[in-house]
RNA sequence: GCGGAUAUGGUGUAGUGGUAACAUAGGAGGUUUCCAACCUCUUGUCGCGGGUUCGACUCCCGCUAUCCGCACCA
């Protein structure tokens, strides 16, 4: 970084902490690391922000939102694969209180530990009893996760189960798959979006708003089934280049039509919500020429993903990524229904039913039951797979080894036609996640300008109307002649309207009044003159361009 | 986590082993016919905890936080 943009991001943290738009948090107590406030102007700024996304994806039209709790049992993050992928799991040397990373301990005794689970890490700590790395002791507690994830206990005492923050707000949506797809009427694609809290023990919060323990997302998962081939509008793009940092092209300026034909972006769907993500980043104020998508490289890609994008900001830290769209496969929903044993799944009907013509044996339970009686579902198995032309008596051998005879009478043929008309699928899932702080801070970084008029330093910011956290300030031109108490009146009448905040300001010099407005962000200030008074008018004054026009008070 | 730097009103800074200053911002009033004007009055500060000392904002130690490298990092 220069050291005029250090300097100038000083005074941008000054002035967001000075107007009450970002602060660190709990300072009267000394603070606390990668914790923010969003104060008086910014907690707006937070909600409108928050709300322009909803309205960007609820408008797709196959779009539903759901909120899920942040306090996370055990068992589902096991299952998507974030105690094992954020995790180093722990024990402590009875003798001298040493932590120690169990896998690191039991290096010696197993090829690969960083891949076991905490139940075989615990039995093979059990037998291998390998000694303290500080004392040489072998007594060790039993292991505990932990992780980059805040772990707590849901319910007090005996009855408590382990549980988490979640990391994401993903898991939720995945979860509750059966009921979504019962709401969407069993028809793909659909999504789901949450906007929420997520949390992240950060090793080393850094940079502000770019790393921090508590944080803002906003997700959408979008369920897809993979035997259809998606078909999206890319022309609102047409003509728009976009920069793309693909992992085998380098970095090339194209459309994301001409991208997503060319193969450079793998999957229509991704593309398509990689230009949507677009619209929402300008639709907030984010400069459109400080974007770019930069593609994942195959070992940087997490776990589940086939195909991931960055949408990366330019601002005061260079290119942070803000957005990340993954194609997650049908990962995600398989790994909670091995977990659970509960189907997510979707139907599917064939285009041309599939005719089975089953010729062939199967038991006759009556006698092969009493006959065979444990082993009777293995006999099943096993006389199923014969071909018709097969003779009884006949000895056969069962999956477990164990020989058995089957006569005529425990067998009958089993002939007839089935049509299978469809099947149950797992879907897949593209993932549009936003970090919602970063997306601010980068509004706040690029609305920010001090370039001032006439030389003098004066700080605008050029928040967009659609996230100004104050909608209009209301001045009087002088506080006397009843100038004072027609603006309180016009103040209270704003207020009062849905989804507008109103300031009032009468304090300093008119121009003083509108350096502080145009300092947050205030897209229009109307101020109350002695004209006011006599025809019901005032003049409206927009911040951006200076220009005042006059209108009338009923109008606003 | 390791190394380095820093911590003084809301903000930005000065300064000292003997009870802290400047600018700006804020409040009240005055003045002013639209872009940080002016006048009067006024509010408010040495990150936290120990130690040394008659006395610590100042020196020492620890902690916390911030910034910069390194490491880590959906």
């Amino acid at each position: 970084m220069t050291e005029p943009d250090t300097s100038r991001l000083e005074r941008l943290s000054g002035m967001l902490k000075r107007r009450g738009i970002l602060l660190p948090a709990f300072e009267i107590h000394g603070g606390a690391k990668g914790l923010y406030d969003f104060g008086p102007v910014g907690g707006r700024l937070r909600n409108k922000v928050n709300q322009t996304w909803l309205n960007h994806w609820l408008s797709l039209g196959n779009i539903v939102e759901i909120s899920c709790p942040t306090v996370t049992p055990y068992a589902v993050l096991e299952a998507s694969g974030h105690v094992g992928e954020f995790s180093d799991f722990m024990t402590i040397c009875t003798t001298c209180d040493e932590a120690s990373r169990a896998d690191t301990l039991l290096e010696s005794h197993h090829s690969n530990p960083d891949a076991l689970t905490k139940s075989e890490l615990q039995s093979l700590l059990d037998q291998s009893n390998p000694p303290c790395p500080s004392c040489q002791e072998p007594e060790w507690s039993p292991i505990t996760a932990q992780n980059l994830m805040f772990n707590t206990t849901i319910g007090a005492g005996a009855s408590g189960r382990p549980g988490f923050l979640r990391p994401e707000t993903a898991q939720g949506m995945f979860t509750s798959f059966p009921a979504l797809y019962r709401h969407n009427r069993e028809r793909l694609p659909f999504g789901a979006i949450q906007v929420g809290k997520g949390y992240r023990n950060e090793i080393s919060p850094r940079q502000g708003m770019i790393r921090l323990r508590e944080f803002n997302m906003a997700e959408l998962e979008y369920f897809i089934n993979p035997h259809e081939e998606p078909s999206h509008d890319f022309t609102p793009w047409d003509g728009h280049n976009i920069t793309l940092l693909a992992d085998n092209e380098g970095e090339v300026e194209m459309s994301f039509k001409h991208a997503v034909e060319n193969n450079v972006i793998r999957h229509a769907t991704v593309g398509y919500f990689m230009a949507k993500t677009f619209d929402f980043l300008t639709k907030v104020g984010i400069d459109s020429q400080r974007i770019r998508f930069r593609q994942h490289e195959s070992d940087e890609m997490a776990h589940y993903a086939t195909d991931c994008w960055d949408a990366e900001i330019h601002g005061s830290y260079g290119w942070v990524e803000c957005v990340g769209i993954a194609h997650r496969g049908c990962y995600d929903l398989e790994s909670h229904e091995k977990a659970t044993g509960k189907s997510l799944r979707a139907r599917r009907e064939f285009s041309e039913p599939e005719i089975l013509e089953i010729d062939g044996w199967t038991t006759e339970g009556s006698k092969a039951g009493p006959a065979f009686r444990a082993l009777a579902g293995a006999v099943k198995e096993a006389v199923e797979q014969l071909s018709s032309s097969s003779t009884f008596p006949l000895e056969l051998t069962l999956a477990n080894g164990e020989k058995v005879t089957v006569e005529q009478e425990h067998v009958k043929r089993d002939q007839r036609t089935e049509t299978v008309t469809g099947e149950w699928y797992i879907p897949h899932v593209v993932e549009p996640a936003f970090g919602i702080d970063r997306i601010i801070w980068h509004i706040l970084d690029h609305a920010y300008d001090e370039s001032g008029k006439d030389g003098e330093t004066y700080t605008t910011m050029h928040l967009s109307a659609n996230v100004a956290p104050v909608d209009y300030c209301i001045f009087p031109l002088f506080e006397k002649d009843g100038m004072g108490k027609l603006a309180q009146t016009i103040h209270t009448t704003m207020c009062s309207k849905p989804n507008i905040v109103s300031m009032y300001d009468g304090s300093g010099s008119i121009g003083r009044r509108y350096a502080r407005a145009d300092e947050i962000g205030v897209p229009k200030c109307i101020t109350v003159d002695h004209q006011s008074l006599e025809d019901g008018t005032v003049t409206i004054r927009d911040r951006d361009s200076g220009e005042q026009h006059r209108v009338a008070i009923d109008s606003l």
